[in-house]
DNA sequence: CGCTTAATATAGCCAC
DNA sequence: GTGGCTATATTAAGCG
């Protein structure tokens, strides 16, 4: 871990400054994801259920033929101990 | 997946039994959570405030593990940056 | 708060009765939780998918009604924008 | 919920514009996020370990939300049970 | 009952 | 590629 040992001051520079960067990043991110829950807090505001919004956008993400898979499967597992 | 396919009986069982497990398991540590949340009610008509002891417990739980990690190369970085 | 100014030593003792009720509580609810976990890792290990057995457990949970609303509605926002 | 039943356009453009404004923002946040995996990958290759920094990022993070609260009444509690 | 925190579950990542 | 660990997303609980 070079020359961390003994306080050199060079370490410690680099160190902070990595810290600091990935601080300032992290804060970024964090006032993104408060704009999306804002979004969300609107889409209620507008009469739309959040919750199924989330979902709505989760699925997006997923391509179609993967959440093909996924639904198919569930179904047979469903349909083997009777719920379907 | 073993012999799901073609619904024969034995993976449907099998399915069956593992949700049954599962539900049992979960009815029993909902019980506990309800007991958890009858020794909060208590605490507050003997006139604490749940709130704060709830937190109180918490801080104690991260101790607690805490106390099971080794901290020494954390302290080390921690001192390179003069945060102790 | 009764006369826990002071440390009068009878509200200490009693609060610290009520924390180790709760963390014993606590402690059986963990384990109990642990046991799912071991029951889904032994699904797995007998070829089933572990997630999708989590989707069948918490289908159950909701009654039918409720999760025809919940998928209904799903359905009318992707029909809405054209997903299906 | 308004009227979207019908489909009658509105509301279908309403729901996808919120959609995708939520889209946009979580494309952004994912490109935070690799930026930050990017600076920890740079920190390995300065010969740092990784994981140990994120710890510390993360005790720097929780000491300073820490630092905004009033901790007067959880200290009494703490002080009565014997913790400080 | 809504709204904010805490618990849980899921997903992504890293090391082995 | 599997298993543990961290981080994120979802869900539930508690409070006013």
């Amino acid at each position: 871990m070079e020359d961390l040992i003994g306080h050199n001051g060079v370490a410690q520079a680099e160190l902070l400054s990595f810290i600091e960067r990935i601080e300032r990043l992290e804060e970024e991110k964090k006032g993104i994801a408060d704009d999306i829950k804002d979004v969300y807090a609107e889409v209620k505001g507008h009469g739309f259920d959040a919750k199924t919004l989330r979902r709505v956008v989760a699925l997006r993400r997923i391509e179609a033929e993967e959440r093909k898979n996924q639904e198919s499967l569930l179904e047979l597992y469903m349909s083997a101990i009777g719920m379907i």
